[in-house]
DNA sequence: AACTGTTGTATAGTTTACCTATGAGAAGCA
DNA sequence: TGCTTCTCATAGGTAAACTATACAACAGTT
């Protein structure tokens, strides 16, 4: 169906490091919200598409991963941003700001 | 490999309808041309991607076609847009300034 | 005439990456 | 007790872009 709130592919890996950036350790329903609020509603993250990014995250080291209690009392896992994590969303931050003003120049004036 | 010179997915099709838009009826490889040009070879479009997606766009009446002789004498095939497809740049343009500043909100900050 | 480079189109097959759908467990509340 | 919320997870599907390849026609060079 392809229907309305969606995030950008590509994007995923970065709103997610920068959500941790941000805040500290967080588990991945936190992740979600925080996107989601931050953005208010525009971007809306499934768990069909967070968890397993998470995954692949762990994989390639750019979090660890800590299961703990959450300030609901349920059992969480906390994801945390490793060096390498960080070295990643700067990356891939600016590959983005790169590609979008490339993106603007074509799209803006008439 | 993932290598270096690409178009965020999604923004193809916004790409491609905008270049026509501004410049009138082309053909595909007068489009790639255009696309890497005026981006300063930030975006690189694939032939492989960029052919495929004409068809598509062929299907859904964004852009209709018609062979003729190129500037070099060569046979091509122009593709020139729609009504349809116009309504649809304006769609894309809209979510996708909605989609980023909704992302530049998020990634911007701190 | 043959070769080479450029222009131009096309498709088959693969991969990326996100989505849909589904399930499940534990806590809190009515 | 049953409902809702929180939290994680995965299997399967799909859209769309990439890789690799092929072909054809003209231009310019030798």
């Amino acid at each position: 169906m392809r229907s309305r709130p969606e995030i950008p592919p590509g994007t995923l890996y970065m709103l997610i490091l920068k959500s941790l950036a941000r805040i500290g350790p967080m588990h991945g329903y936190g992740i979600a919200q925080y996107i989601q609020q931050i953005s208010e509603d525009v971007l809306q993250v499934e768990e069909g598409s967070l968890y397993p990014a998470l995954q692949r995250m762990l994989i390639k080291d750019w979090v660890v991963a800590e299961w703990k209690q959450s300030e609901n009392n349920r059992r969480a896992r906390y994801y945390r941003l490793t060096p390498a994590g960080r070295k990643q969303l700067t990356r891939e931050v600016g590959e983005f700001g790169r590609v979008m003003a490339a993106i603007v120049r074509l799209i803006e004036p008439v």
